[in-house]
DNA sequence: CGTTGAAATGGGAGCGCTCTCAAAACCTAC
DNA sequence: GTAGGTTTTGAGAGCGCTCCCATTTCAACG
């Protein structure tokens, strides 16, 4: 248990076959008698033998290690806890299958050194972008290099990528539609930034949800916000003067804004204005009323960029795979 | 800038000397002439070279990673924005100092093994727990094997080891100053569960605020939480018959429930009781009124901790290093 | 101008693995 | 019993570095 870690050459000793046996056990490969495999198993297991991280990635082409690269803009964001739980789901599901992450936070000004660094210093077997923006350089560097990599989010641009994403057009839709459900006529927006997809893909779900009910699209209705609360508040006033019956804000934080600017118009959540918001941030199980959101999967979100990563450095996929996986309801008072 | 990455060998026979040579000037190491230490580093330069992490670790006794461990325990406390904002200062500093960083998260039932895997497997340099729980089996384990580490939080039991943490007692203090100040008489305070460090100190630093105003303590004042909003909601409930006009919670997350037990109440705030919280989580600057807290130096502790670390690696320091941060005041409505 | 010691440089060995290839062992089937 | 094939095993080379030590260079001094 204790003690200094031995090397392949000593199982082998011990087990009494050689190195080259050992390391096939060790790599799960065919061609050792069951026998043998069982036995230097064993050996294995009872001196607590790993192999070293650094040897196998200098002697092999594979490292066992992904990257996970957080550009900088990112990191203001880290106060949601999308991307913890994301991190978490990544790194579960990376222990699972062995390999080890390596986290990497990106400046814009040092990003030409840090790709050198992290991918040719460190090579790893695969690279996990958390939500690429459009202008991040990363992102092409790795196809140029053709590493495997998976992006956290999906693209604006650059299409045919492996990505995985949250159903943000779903999710906006079954959001505005559980509005419809309980009764409301006039449904408004709060948007997103266009030049984000959770912008663009959250407003597309609104209007595909009014579409298919036969509703007419207003576009006085529609008010663009930047995801902060201030933007919401000042987007909801705006919204305000049409008296809609409800509203979608397309992050919580804009609902949250939202609330304020209805509740300051002396109407009250939900009688008045029905609110339903986004992210399931933890501050909208606390408002008040509390705040009916879009939860996203967010661990299964990391955890899924792991699988498919994974499958395509082992099956050397070429075109790439992506996922999308669904947004849940969490209804609380402020839908009615 | 593209095409593969070049080895030791080939920057040597480009700037005409040899590997060991090149290899002196990569590693800052003295008894190279200046004139061809430039020389090296601007082809170097020239053509992007990084050296081969894995042939560094193999070869030396360094492996210029850090790894940090996240307890199971603690992922659910992810949500809050200390832990991401402390996984950013370390990331930053790290690879400021040209250290990579790898991330695990180890579940209880998997910590034997985990440990093999990260610590033999990987060798890192040294290993930052993220706030050890008295029961965590890793910390002894580094100590035996005499792996630098350091603890983000101070350890309860454990004595003499490095760590970084908040100054959980003079941040408790402040705050109850801050009512003190505010010429409130009668504080009482909602703490957290005496197992946890923060919990013990901050309701020591609330002992010694009213200690050194010469107020008498009084036990009736003092409700013990478990850090949540419902903890805070009944301790509030039972505080509030011994009629306070002021309260400090040790996390947000009580003080909102308290704010929420006072409103039942139908006193006012801050009129009839002022409240402070602790962790400036995001919710604070939404709740109404806004919220009156201890902001946490998170960014800085990891930074710190990083700091600690290298420290205790390159200079093989033998005694453990420490460093306390202090928290800041935030003051918002909600404290008068 | 030779001598001595320090500074600068180069070459070899080796870190612990994987991979390739050759050798050995084991199977058939005639 | 042996030729032909297949499976199993082992030995050697080498991944790209660092470390150690031998060698060369240089400066300073007698």
């Amino acid at each position: 248990m204790a003690g200094k870690n031995l090397t392949l050459e000593e199982i082998a000793t011990l087990s009494g076959v050689s190195r080259s046996t050992v390391s096939r056990v060790i790599n799960n490969r065919p061609n050792v008698k069951d026998e043998v495999r069982e036995r230097v198993q064993k050996i294995i297991e009872e001196v607590g033998y790993r192999p070293h991280g650094a040897a196998r990635r200098l002697a092999g082409d594979r490292s066992y290690t992904l990257s996970i690269i957080i550009p900088y803009d990112v990191q203001a964001i880290f106060s949601e806890p999308f991307f913890p739980a994301v991190l978490t789901g990544i790194t579960q599901t990376a222990e699972q299958n062995d390999y080890y992450v390596m986290l990497s936070m990106v400046e814009r000004s040092r990003e030409e050194d840090f790709y050198r660094r992290v991918v040719r210093g460190q090579m790893p077997d695969g690279v996990i972008v958390l939500s690429a923006k459009a202008d991040n350089k990363i992102v092409p560097r790795l196809i140029e290099d053709e590493i495997p990599f998976v992006v956290i989010g999906r693209h604006l641009y650059i299409p045919d990528i492996s990505y995985a994403d949250v159903d943000n057009i779903g999710g906006a839709r079954t959001a505005v539609r559980h509005l419809l459900e309980r009764g409301r006529k006039k449904i408004a927006t709060i948007t997103g930034p266009n030049s984000m997809v959770a912008g663009v893909d959250r407003r597309e779900g609104y209007l595909s949800a009014l579409d298919e009910a036969g509703i007419e699209i207003r576009p006085e209705l529609i008010v663009q916000g930047d995801f902060t609360r201030e933007s919401g508040y000042f987007s909801m006033q705006q919204l305000l003067s049409c008296q809609p019956d409800a509203v979608f804000a397309a992050s919580d934080l804009m609902a949250l804004g939202a609330m304020s600017a209805i509740r300051t118009a002396n109407l009250r959540i939900p009688d008045d204005v029905a609110v339903v918001g986004f992210d399931d941030a933890p501050v909208a199980a606390y408002t008040d009323p509390p705040l009916t959101t879009m939860k996203q999967p967010s661990k299964e979100l990391g955890a899924t960029a792991v699988d498919v990563l994974l499958r395509l450095i082992t099956e050397g996929q070429e075109k790439p795979l992506s996922t999308i996986l669904p947004a849940e309801l969490v209804i609380r008072s402020s839908s009615g």
